[in-house]
DNA sequence: CCCCCCATTGACAACGTTGTCTAGAGGCTA
DNA sequence: TAGCCTCTAGACAACGTTGTCAATGGGGGG
């Protein structure tokens, strides 16, 4: 025998169940399971016996075995591309906010923009049943929910849509929002406008893009192809980026940030040079009013986003059947300064 | 009958299991169990026709199942104050990161700062059965985790530590850093210096202000007790006690800011006043840099917190048992200009 | 006073997987 | 060729809960 610690206090590792409870209380284990779930058909006298069993065990219901009998999780999963990114921050928080309210638990996880980290997590919270999913996505082909969904697990993309299937999807009106932050920088007379962008692979960025063409073709104003640079948003590549564009023969006058990170280098790039260049960013960040000239930016708003998302999902978890919907967030134009500088000529 | 749907393709929200799976492929129910699992036993033509149902039926694992039998859920839970806060987006990556490495996943949650949804989130995490927990309180008595870390729940407590009851922890070198802080200003000739910073209920506030006294002790300055101000970091609250400590006859030449949110008050705070005050603030975060003066801070490792307490949580999955751990993380000075501004009399 | 009904309670199967154990088919040795 | 061993494969119980159904007992109406 090698149960040395038996006898010694309580078990290491070892729960009581509702059937030790039951015991205890001298009553049945499905009483034990009336008095848990708080169902009627128990009277006060053997509800507070089992009540007292359970303290005095430390009796807690094993959900695992809950969610087998049952067939539903109660949790959700949320996939997205970086928990540490400050974007997603308060995407993670509403979607948490709107499971609570619903009794969900959120289990999440980053797919660090790795196609197949997506898929082997997205897979992993379906094997858990989640009951639904939140995804961020990362990939282009989600052909491989499809049984998935089939099954039963609702789906909703945020951010991005999902590639070759359809299902929910929210985004943030990225192309109207890169025109008006566009048609912002032309009202204050910029007629050259630089834009730079995150990978062409990216919808987001895209979509973007095509905000910045739209606003430039309805006021008429030609775009010289070497003003548009997509690619990594790494410092680096948008440094090189923002130089070659400002370096030019014939300079452009202000400059359109694809998103958050790119704005970053932006100011500190324009912050060496002499010359003041107009700047809007797309995404807002903290403290853009703390920097001087305080960050013109179009803001998303990313709690709404996580919020629409959410509710959409447990829209599906009830029983609603429709056609996929699709959500756009507006965004909303910030004006602080950067972005109302005039065009200053080299 | 009400299936109207049956015969039609297959049954929406029925998934196949290892029965099913078994059937279509002629074999016994273990010997599908034995392919998903990748044990040994099992002819390479026999594994074929299971992957082949496999495949067909679109199955997967129902990791419920499979977590009531085996008893572990190859999950962790994480609860912290607020998964929106940018200081916990790299904790909770790296905490994800360390799980991803030992093939779990990442259960979390919001306490918002209140005790109680603390107590609730964690006790649903238990129910959940997860293998562990890594907690950042907002409670400060942790009695109730009692009876699930003797059953085996392991736990680890970040930032601040647990309330009545051992537990590993992992914290920041609160005290040496605030200590370092005001020791620079000191350096930098500072003899009246300012200290606002968090509700004293709250551990890391505490620690700080030690911090701040032992270094003006050391340096044998007087602490007027008018330039200490704790309480709420909510803008209006400390925009007042910036206010009143700087309009006071005798006036400080420098202020320390007990953390991230205390930080951006305060400069905005000082850019509306004439005479330049020095700053430190304890946490760093983005852009801080990008501010004019740039902001000198006492940089937090919330990497490194995650890391280390999730590496703490699986060293006791694999067994160790060790009385509880304490680990102090590093804090480092970053020097940016804020802090090195020199005194100026009002 | 009898019968019916309702409220309380518990026995039992089922959820889908994994661990244990045994059966059977070959191959090898003596 | 008998006997043994190994390797594959499946039958069965168990994990801890909940849904279903039946049994028991007490109270009220006829």
């Amino acid at each position: 025998m090698t149960d040395t610690a038996r006898g010694t206090s309580r078990r290491y590792g070892t729960r009581p169940t509702m059937k030790d409870v039951a015991a205890r209380a001298g009553v049945g284990l499905k009483t034990v399971s009336r008095v848990v779930n708080g169902e009627p058909g128990v009277t006060p006298d053997t509800e507070r016996r089992v009540q007292e069993s359970i303290t005095a065990l430390g009796f807690r219901r094993n959900d695992s075995a809950r969610i087998l009998r049952k067939g539903r999780t109660a949790s959700i999963g949320l996939v997205l591309e970086d928990l540490a990114d400050p974007f997603y921050g308060p995407l993670n928080r509403a979607v948490e906010e709107v499971a609570r309210g619903h009794g969900a638990l959120l289990i999440n996880g980053s797919s660090a923009e790795d196609p197949s980290r997506e898929q082997e997590l997205v897979l992993a919270l379906c094997a858990r049943r989640v009951d639904g999913l939140v995804i961020i996505p990362a990939a282009d082909d989600h052909r491989y929910l499809e049984p998935e969904i089939s099954a039963g697990i609702a789906t909703v993309f945020v951010d991005r849509p999902p590639g070759r299937i359809d299902a929910d999807v929210v985004v943030s009106d990225n192309f109207g929002g890169a025109r008006d932050a566009v048609a912002h920088l032309i009202a204050h007379g910029h007629r050259r406008i630089g834009f730079i962008g995150d990978q062409p692979r990216i919808h987001t960025a895209r979509e973007r893009l095509r905000g910045y063409r739209t606003a430039m073709a309805a006021a008429g104003l030609p775009v010289d192809e070497s003003w548009v640079s997509l690619g990594s948003t790494a410092p680096d590549r948008v440094r090189a980026a923002a130089t070659g564009i400002l370096d030019a023969p014939e300079p452009v006058t202000a400059l359109f940030a694809g998103n958050n990170r790119v704005t970053v280098t932006a100011v500190r790039v324009l912050r060496e040079r002499p010359r003041p260049v107009a700047l809007v960013g797309f995404d807002d960040f903290e403290l853009a009013d703390l920097v001087r000239p305080a960050i013109t930016v179009v803001a998303q708003d990313p709690a709404g986003m996580g919020r629409t998302a959410a509710g959409l999902l447990f829209r599906r978890l009830e029983g609603i059947d429709d056609p996929p919907q699709r959500r756009e967030i507006p965004t909303r134009l910030i004006a602080r300064g950067s972005g109302e500088i005039p065009p200053s000529e080299s």
